[in-house]
DNA sequence: GACCCTAGCTAAACCGGTTTATCTCCGGCT
DNA sequence: AGCCGGAGATAAACCGGTTTAGCTAGGGTC
């Protein structure tokens, strides 16, 4: 009960391999009489062809790349890349190749192996960093691939990403038209790009802000607020660089006996299920379409498009609970 | 700048690529100074073999695969998947090939057709159906598989397993001790075994109890939650089948002005962040070790190990502010 | 009628491995 | 000396496609 190879289809319809294989292909080189008689033949045998076989050839491998450096056990938590992976799935018709590492050196790795052995057809870059050797690898490999959540315009690739800059003034601009004076930040991994573009968007619209770094995990917002609050001076805002940190931060506020949001007011960057049922103010961006979106500019990269920028339409800040006018002086 | 193959290394070695090959593999048909030599060249050269090419003459792909049948957009807000899938990376060095489709049909036929094309060594089913025709249909194939998070052992196949039988009646137990008595369900999907397990599990400890289906979203369980609530004796203490679920639960209750825990007694199925902040008692089973569990158990079928059944550790019920005492009559 | 061109097809090489059949050489046994 | 057996290596077939070179028949041109 085999599977039907190119070899059945050219022994049943009478011609040789060659022929099925352009007659499949619509190339020309065939009559037409000959092609639909080879096409009747390989789907009344139910031929699917290997992509292993094919791939081989150097055709495509009907499959794209995804690498995530983390531990994996704070992966799970992370509702963010799930979203994006989902929403990757829903503009692709080919299969994702997803891995798990622990260090930058070994992606890069993996990124070169894949290609060199034909498993993938294309790549998503997430987690750019300042200097990302990345960006100068994958065109001397020749490999397509799209920035995911970039800084805009990176080398020769294409990138799908939003305006962290514009996004995070828009945040502080919402705290200090509610009066807010001392706002805070506790930042994401100082080595990623978009860190780095949130702090400076910071640093220029907040006098004297306050950046304590975390790590993303609930433990890092807890410390981080536990920090900030114990502050002569303590802030009367924090902006949080992603949910699971902010819904620590509020907790630990709670427990500290600090009212949210009357004596403190909490934002979170990504909005999720947590955010909303911690009513917290968070800003709020389509996760899922953004990695459709994604998907798409990889497709169209490895079509051969030129590569493009897209900009996500800016993050919408959805105001909950956890924000309100600063407590009077 | 090509990537090194199997016979440039046999040039540089002044040996045959068959030779490389028994070298490169271990097997015996060389002599040791010829091994250690081609070993030493592979090294030097950077060799690396190309497995879409060794998948070819059949031997292995190098990676397994799990498809999900879920509409996409739902699927972001399930973190249960994203935690098995991170644990599922910590056990496997190969990648795992991941696509979702909305439909049986194209689940089987993915299956089928990744397996023809050598382009997984096995795979992992989930969701398994009450009378599901994948268990009959992978031994047929000769495609090595783990069913995750069934109900104990499936035909001839490997089995990744929790008790839910077990694990319903101990949530019952303790809200039987705690006084209650009206005691309802909000139920997962009907097609799914371990929905039928728990349901069956509930009917038999809970007398008269009350069931309403819902789909894992939080709209099905608040719509459920309203429905309860609004009988003329509405229950005292509600089990939910995920968390998300239990959460929108938790508001409906509040925005009813029914008091919890002291009217109402809430428990969700299965942990996870949404529950700690919450502060929701829920039945916690370590998702993550669940993956990695099936991982191994699937690395073990790949490699020849005949399938057994691994029983997870009974998932333990983690108190929290939602379940309390029934309310005096 | 000689010549050329092209459509339509076939045979064969190729991709990078694995596997099998074959060949040679050397040592041990009778 | 003659025979057998096994170790060590090689050449060639194979996996299932793509691609290229080459062949054939038919039609148009001068």
């Amino acid at each position: 009960m085999k599977r039907p190879t190119i070899k059945d289809i050219a022994a049943a319809a009478g011609v040789s391999k060659g022929a099925v294989s352009l007659a499949l292909n619509g190339r020309s080189g065939v009559s037409e009489s000959t092609r639909s008689r080879v096409l009747e033949v390989a789907s009344t045998l139910g031929y699917r062809p290997s992509v292993t076989a094919r791939a081989l050839s150097s055709a495509s491998a009907d499959a794209v790349g995804l690498v995530l450096v983390r531990p994996p056990r704070a992966l799970g938590d992370e509702a963010f890349f799930f979203q994006l992976i989902a929403g990757m799935q829903s503009e692709m018709s080919c299969a994702l190749l997803l891995q798990v590492v622990s260090s930058r050196e070994e992606e890069i790795e993996l990124y070169q192996r894949w290609w060199a052995e034909h498993r993938v057809d294309g790549v998503f870059l997430v987690d750019l960093l300042v200097s990302d050797p990345r960006v100068e690898l994958m065109p001397s490999l020749g490999l397509p691939a799209v920035v995911v959540g970039g800084a805009g315009h990176h080398g020769a690739l294409a990138s799908v990403w939003a305006d962290d800059y514009a996004a995070m003034t828009s945040v502080v601009e919402h705290l200090k038209a509610l009066g807010h004076k001392r706002i805070a930040r506790v930042a994401g991994l100082a080595s990623l790009l978009h860190t780095v573009r949130r702090d400076s968007a910071f640093a220029s619209s907040v006098v004297d802000g306050v950046v304590v770094a975390g790590d993303y995990t609930a433990e890092s917002g807890a410390r981080a607020t536990r920090k900030l609050l114990g502050m002569a001076e303590p802030p009367t805002a924090i902006v949080y660089d992603n949910d699971v940190m902010a819904v620590a931060g509020a907790e630990v506020a709670a427990a500290l006996g600090v009212a949210v949001p009357s004596e403190l007011s909490i934002v979170a960057w990504d909005d999720s299920v947590l955010c909303q049922h911690g009513r917290l103010t968070a800003l709020s961006r389509d996760t899922f379409a953004f990695g459709a979106r994604a998907a798409r500019a990889l497709v169209a990269v490895i079509g051969g498009a030129s590569p493009t920028d897209v900009e996500d339409v800016l993050p919408e800040l959805v105001v909950r609970g956890s924000s309100g006018p600063a407590p009077a002086v």
